[in-house]
DNA sequence: TGCATATTCAACCATTTGGTTGACGATCCT
DNA sequence: AGGATCGTCAACCAAATGGTTGAATATGCA
């Protein structure tokens, strides 16, 4: 999954799109629930799902006539490490982080209850 | 330093921006010198740069003829704490990797004092 | 002073983007 | 079968984007 810097990064660019991915961040969404909050209509938001489910930022599945969207969160992944090369917001201390990630490992282990 | 996402997330989409960006992590450039590399003229470079500076990812200080090409991480910063909104790829509870960070440190002063 | 260098400005052009509307195919429900 | 709902397709449009060239401005240097 190699995705592409400049489709990501430009279908993040528009807060439409930012905005639809919020919202899938709550839930799966059929399309005309997606649209359902703005002001556009539902062609101009299925083109908005075409760019982003390009972007592979969600994967779209119909069942029966609805089409269910799904945010994708992986597909960030390439434009965030990317970020990561610049800058020191992100955590200095790798090694530490490392340790970090693996305590909270062990803790979604130990939990029987986690999801996912 | 309420950065817009728009405009810094469509700084990052264009490949020859990205490339401008990384070589000024290297060090800072004039505008001829990062123009050097890419094919496309002078002039189309310094449109990039002013949209790079616009979106606050870079700042340019004109120093005699020569303006010098910095880059300003923090730009970054609003872009990636919106990601982080998204996916498992990046520190999901950043308070909580700086309490580690802090337990650890404590832990390396005790160790230095006492026997563990 | 006069020329070379560094960078931007202004005008222009082709392509892409984000939106619209109207028609269409597919599916569900009586 | 027939009507309502879900979503896309096709054609179109205005504005933004990414590039060009030629001229202009500002600075350094002999």
């Amino acid at each position: 999954m190699v995705a592409n810097l400049d489709i990501v990064f430009s279908a993040l660019a528009d807060p439409t799109r930012r905005a639809i991915l919020a919202m899938l961040l709550e839930d799966d969404m059929a399309v005309t629930d997606v649209a359902e909050p703005f002001q556009m209509s539902l062609t101009a938001i299925s083109k908005h799902l075409g760019i982003l489910a390009e972007a592979g930022l969600i994967s779209r599945e119909k069942r029966g006539r609805v089409i269910w969207c799904k945010l994708e969160p992986d597909a960030m992944r390439s434009a965030s490490v990317w970020m990561q090369g610049f800058g020191q917001f992100e955590p200095v201390d790798l090694d530490a982080f490392e340790r970090f990630l693996e305590g909270e490992l062990a803790e979604d282990d130990s939990a029987t209850d986690t999801q996912r």
